[in-house]
DNA sequence: AACAGCACCTGTAGGC
DNA sequence: TGCCTACAGGTGCTGT
């Protein structure tokens, strides 16, 4: 579910919060969703002061007084909420973090996510690429030049750029004006050029409305965003192509519903 | 070595 | 109402 405005989103609202807070105790509810398996995460983070919440890619960096580290993945369907002690915990909770100013739930129905115990020397961005908030045209460029998946496969891949998924896959395409069919690996400078912008414009406007709630997704507060809202193709098979009118067609590509305006794309070769 | 395909899980929406 | 199928924001493994 989430992708990297949605993850910005919670860790924003969650920073202030448990930022120089002490962690009264951890109650792990389902042992399976904590990496690597046989981690006492509970032992290792009772008593320890957080003293940063980052994000990087898709993952949620909690950072320990001491220089531990761990992270939390939400996967498809996970959601990270801060609540009062005495609300009821949903269906699916796995990890309770209690601390000064409430509980920090993880509730994942899907169990796609995880509790990545890092410790000292374990690196958040292993595998990972660039920040695409960050990236510059020239290196989308190279890293791109390397592979002849479809450029909507391709963006896709977590060590090429990291933290764009389905949604923002297809609306940077489409604001681009690239057809997400084509091979990485063909697209001409000015293309690449217009999808690095895309990319980053895409991701800030998402970021603004606090990203895109489509069924699972809420914000630290249990609200959901907005970006949905404005979307330009995602999840809207056959509905008009805001700039031109053409139903927006959905195919399937690399597994994944894409969503692309079969006019625009053409109108914008090259 | 890169890449496609599928598996992992549960919930929900839509068709009949 | 209920049963069935399709599909869902991600990623990791397997085999070619």
């Amino acid at each position: 579910m989430p992708e990297l405005p949605e993850v910005e989103t919670i860790v924003r609202s969650l920073r202030g919060r448990v930022f120089g807070q002490i962690v009264k105790r951890a109650q792990v509810l389902r042992p399976d969703m904590i990496h690597p398996p046989g981690t006492d995460f509970a032992g290792e983070i009772a008593d320890r002061k957080i003293i940063n919440l980052v994000r990087r890619g898709k993952k949620i960096v909690f950072e320990l007084e001491g220089g531990d580290r761990f992270f939390i993945h939400l996967g498809m369907s996970g959601r990270l909420t801060m609540e009062p002690v005495g609300v009821p915990r949903r269906a699916h909770t796995h990890l309770v973090i209690e601390i000064g100013s409430g509980e920090l739930r993880l509730v994942d129905p899907r169990r796609f996510g995880g509790v990545f115990w890092l410790g000292r020397d374990g690196r958040p961005d292993a595998g990972l690429g660039p920040e695409p908030l960050e990236m510059h045209a020239g290196e989308l460029g190279r890293r791109l030049a390397k592979t002849r998946r479809a450029i909507k496969t391709a963006l896709l891949d977590q060590k090429l750029v990291a933290g764009i998924g389905n949604i923002y896959a297809d609306e940077a395409l489409f604001t681009a004006g690239i057809d997400p069919r084509i091979a990485a690996n063909k697209l001409s400078a000015d293309q690449v050029a217009r999808l690095n912008r895309s990319i980053k414009t895409v991701l800030k406007r998402a970021i603004l409305h606090r990203g895109s709630t489509l069924r699972d997704y809420r914000d630290a507060d249990g609200e959901p965003g907005n970006f949905q809202k404005v979307h330009r193709v995602y999840d809207r098979k056959g509905q008009p192509c805001l700039v031109c009118g053409t139903p927006i067609t959905r195919i399937v590509l690399g597994g994944r519903s894409t969503h692309f305006c079969g006019k625009c794309i053409k109108r914008n070769k090259s």
